[in-house]
DNA sequence: TTGTTTTGGTGACATATATCACCCTATCTG
DNA sequence: CAGATAGGGTGATATATGTCACCAAAACAA
């Protein structure tokens, strides 16, 4: 158990360490913040409606952020794997409900970060500032580029594009998923590794 | 001339007021970064290749943010008019060379604010940081709801909401840019709106 | 003024993808 | 164990949208 805690200590130094430098006084006080979370396949976490306090750190597994529309097709926004952080944005953002699911596609250990608590050592150290606003950015960033994807590619190169930045989905998330990401059917999908 | 440049400054003060509380002095000395670029309808930004090492605030005006594809068909990412922000942040944030354009859709006056300059505001007054990370914060939101509406809508349902969003964008952009923003050939806007 | 570019409208046709229907095999669950 | 559910494959057909070709008015430039 105590072994346990200290990876997931060091998965989530190393990923602000990407960023930012902090020292151990100012990580540790960060880190006492996150509250450790485990989800089980299928479970949900966020439903449209909820109120939404916290965003999830993802250890490993793997959560899907994802919409349902009136014809209960199902899109998905994000895949959250290990190292990616997970939520609804707009409304922990805006405090609003929420607007998108989000739940679990693979048991998932998490670090939980409440809003209130993100705010609060955002103000007490600069860095923690600094390291979210890049995130932000890295985030705004991919989220241009699965744009232009949607905009400029057909069904076939989205999925060889995605499989090829994201190799781990193939095994770790079923295929009618991966479908609902790409924004095309199930069938379609099916039929573009199939050979047609 | 002062006049204008008053309401410039105006401007930009509304737009950060948004967000957050400076005073005077602090909004002034993170204002005195800021550079007054004029650019003339169709006047290229920045160019594929280039160095990227600022971003535009819009006053007036509008540019556009976009990717030529091989076969010559132009994608849009960003529309930016009034008080929007604009660049390759790709490029900006990762000190990389540009992967998409940024030209000018109608006369436009901007400010223009170095990377060198923002980081260093940021790490001068902790406000200005956290102004910075809602921005990038409402960007991702935002880029999030147009990923939902290009996998959940269809053409006609993605160009009224564009619409009902921007209603500016009908008189200042033309149809086939509009178009290569909702990713539908001219001729499929044209034949929306024409009652098929 | 005149020629050129920009903007945009439309018919005919091609094509990628969705939809529907049905099937099969694992895997889960009581 | 048996039934239910999840995951996945495939043919037939429908449909939204793209592509090509051509036209025309408005805006712009020499």
């Amino acid at each position: 158990m105590y072994l346990l805690l200290m990876k997931d200590r060091e998965i989530l130094r190393r990923h602000i360490d990407q960023t930012i430098q902090l020292n151990d006084e100012q990580f540790d006080y960060f880190f006492s913040f996150f509250k450790p979370v485990s989800f089980k396949k299928k479970q949900s976490i966020i439903q449209i409606g909820d109120d939404v306090t916290c965003e999830y750190f993802v250890l490993n597994g793997c959560l899907k952020t994802f919409f349902v529309n009136d014809e209960q097709k199902m899109h998905i926004l994000q895949f959250a794997t290990k190292t990616w952080w997970a939520s609804d944005y707009n409304a922990l953002h805006n405090n609003k409900k929420a607007t998108v699911n989000l739940d679990c596609v693979s048991d998932a250990d998490t670090l939980c970060l409440f809003s209130e608590d993100r705010e609060k050592v955002c103000k007490e150290i600069h860095e923690v500032e600094t390291f979210l606003r890049w995130r932000s950015n890295k985030g705004y960033i991919g989220l241009q580029k699965r744009i232009l994807s949607l905009l400029n590619n057909d069904a076939r190169s989205r999925y060889e594009e995605l499989m090829q930045q994201y190799p781990e989905l193939y095994n770790l998330v079923p295929k009618h998923l991966i479908a609902a990401y790409l924004g095309v059917s199930r069938e379609t999908l099916s039929r573009l590794y199939h050979a047609r």
